[in-house]
DNA sequence: AATGAATGAGATTTCATTCAT
DNA sequence: GATGAATGAAATCTCATTCAT
């Protein structure tokens, strides 16, 4: 790569970083070219250059890296023997903790997922939020874990997956739309206690 | 009420209702004034007449008549004793088809509640959203009943109702983001069978 | 006249000073019919029933009442006894300060009359402004009076009260425009004193 | 500058003197955007490429450049060794004529200055008016030379430079409104010789 | 690769005026 | 006399896109 395509590389890599600032801040219809150029001091015609299919294809750009990156951050999370070693209640804790902090950190992408359907495929949408918080299955695999550790009962292990999944979703919708957390870690606590009480094991079995 | 008044307010219902259409199918941004007033065949002028603070004050309109609409629908399904009769596998499937119901009968307006961050102030937003699915209470008092009936163990109702309003939430997302629920009906039935084997009364103390 | 062509001459008495006041203070084209019609409650189809040429006709009857008002008030103020009684100086300052009271009071007219170009005919204008400060007969008069007392020496009098309307004729300017006259006082006395040295009888020939 | 900043540059020349000739002659409101891009042919959206503030913007340049070339053109003939050579009638009558020839000029800047109140200040015409004919300094000193040569007699010479600037301020509002002139060159002269004669020397102090 | 002048469709809004009631 | 619903032209301004340089 010379010095003029490696330039050119750069250009359209800052091009991307503002565009998706503007974008994911204030929506496709919200952000004109005009903006993104500006941000980025550059000639209005240039961008056409780069992107040939003008601002649909510069936002859809845009949006399949944001996603590939936020895909990327939550499968890294996922990680079952660290969650199995802390007790019940803190386990869940923790899952949730670390959970809102990606979302938090990709809050833009998935706000844009939700509110594009102007210009975004259904379909993909639903791929992706699956992908994000649908795949069940390394939770069934943990609570799973911890019932052979004896420390929560026999049970249909993919619903109890769902009841934490559910959490987890409700948090990711409220952190996309600007909804507050304040004062409900109290609650959350009893709500962890109420599953640990629900799931411990079955006294009578121990018979 | 003579003739001239009637077909005003004929005008401006007809008015509100296309625009209402209009805005909640392609949002605020990608409904033009234009095409409101094309759909129902009006001078451009007029709309203002009716509405002299322009796009932002119908729209404003439309939202909050579809608010009103939407709360009152949610608040009628919430009756208590006609859920308590049921067994509680099949009254968590009756309020889920309920509530469901409600939701896609008023997809447009949550959908537009969530998207239009632009015009829409979060704090409202959050407001209304509680209010729609927020609200513990009956739930709450539904499992007490049920609770006092033995068909359910003493436990954290208040814990055990956000259960059910977490997997309604939930619901609320999927509809109005317009996720499929199909070859759903299999898994829900035994998530609410393993909610029903949690809440079962306890054997132990019985004996 | 019966009560109800009573009740038309005083709406239309209301129509008139309201849009007046609009016109005036604003300007013809800054001034909208909804406007005027708002400043007095009325029906928007109504002025067209007073006025049937609508927003030209109102505004030129407005702007002839006006007139005729001003060019009364003009001519109200030249009682050449009262100034001659005063000596000279002083006679200069009194005509000053009444030509500038009527001027203040009907400040809006003038500036209309400078100011509406677009549909005013220039003839018009020019007339008016003669009406109004054109008219050197009665100051010339008054000089001859003075002279004749033999507070003043024989000059062309006709020259001499162009001096002073020259001084009148701009602070017509000046109120029209809205130049403020603060801390000319002194200036003026000296310019009074000035041509009252000018003017004084001359000492030789009464040698 | 390359041939492109060159067709650049005469575009917005062209577009402001345009806009210069519409809004001089039709004022600020009667002017329309449509009007002054049609009169370049040019397409609309052009304008806001040069004036991005829009109709006000385009304007008050319009104004700022009218303004300053008027202001030199008055400066330009204030040349006291030249009006002083002439015998005082005549160098009367000559100052007038310049100063009338510079005011027909700029009538267009001139007329604008008084008539757009909606969006030019008033201090701002104040001090433009007096910038063009208030200042008294240099009519003073031509007396003053004058009266050094025994032409004319000792006196307050600020108030005798007055009385000439009063003639002119009242020329300039007279060609601003489209006074006409004709038929008064005699009566002018008869003005000046009028002056001429109350400042001529004083035979008394002479014996 | 880069510039920014140029385009023209379309957006929201205002306004004088007409007319059925 | 009075109402205000209805009209539609026109105004200002924005925007994505093209293209000669």
């Amino acid at each position: 790569m010379n010095k003029r395509e490696a330039q050119a590389a750069e250009t359209k890599k800052r091009l991307l970083r503002s565009a998706s600032s503007l974008f994911m801040q204030k929506g496709y219809r919200a952000t004109s070219m005009r903006e993104i150029n500006r941000s980025v001091d550059m000639a209005d015609g240039l961008l056409y250059h780069y992107f040939p299919g003008g601002k649909k294809e510069i936002f859809l750009k845009v949006y399949e890296d944001s996603l590939s990156k936020v895909m990327n951050a939550f499968k890294e999370k996922r990680n079952i023997d660290d969650y199995a070693a802390l007790p019940i209640v803190q386990m869940l804790e923790t899952i949730y903790q670390d959970f809102s902090a990606v979302v938090t950190d990709n809050v833009d992408v998935i706000r844009t997922i939700l509110r594009e359907e102007e210009i975004l495929d259904v379909i993909v949408k639903e791929d992706v939020l699956y992908t994000i918080c649908g795949n069940t299955q390394w939770l069934t695999e943990l609570l799973k874990v911890k019932c052979t550790k004896g420390e929560i009962r026999e049970m249909d292990f993919e619903c109890a997956a769902s009841t934490i999944l559910q959490l987890l979703y409700n948090r990711v919708m409220g952190i996309a739309f600007g909804f507050s957390d304040k004062n409900m870690s109290e609650l959350r606590q009893r709500y962890f206690e109420h599953l640990a009480m629900l799931w411990k094991p079955d006294p009578v079995i121990k018979q």
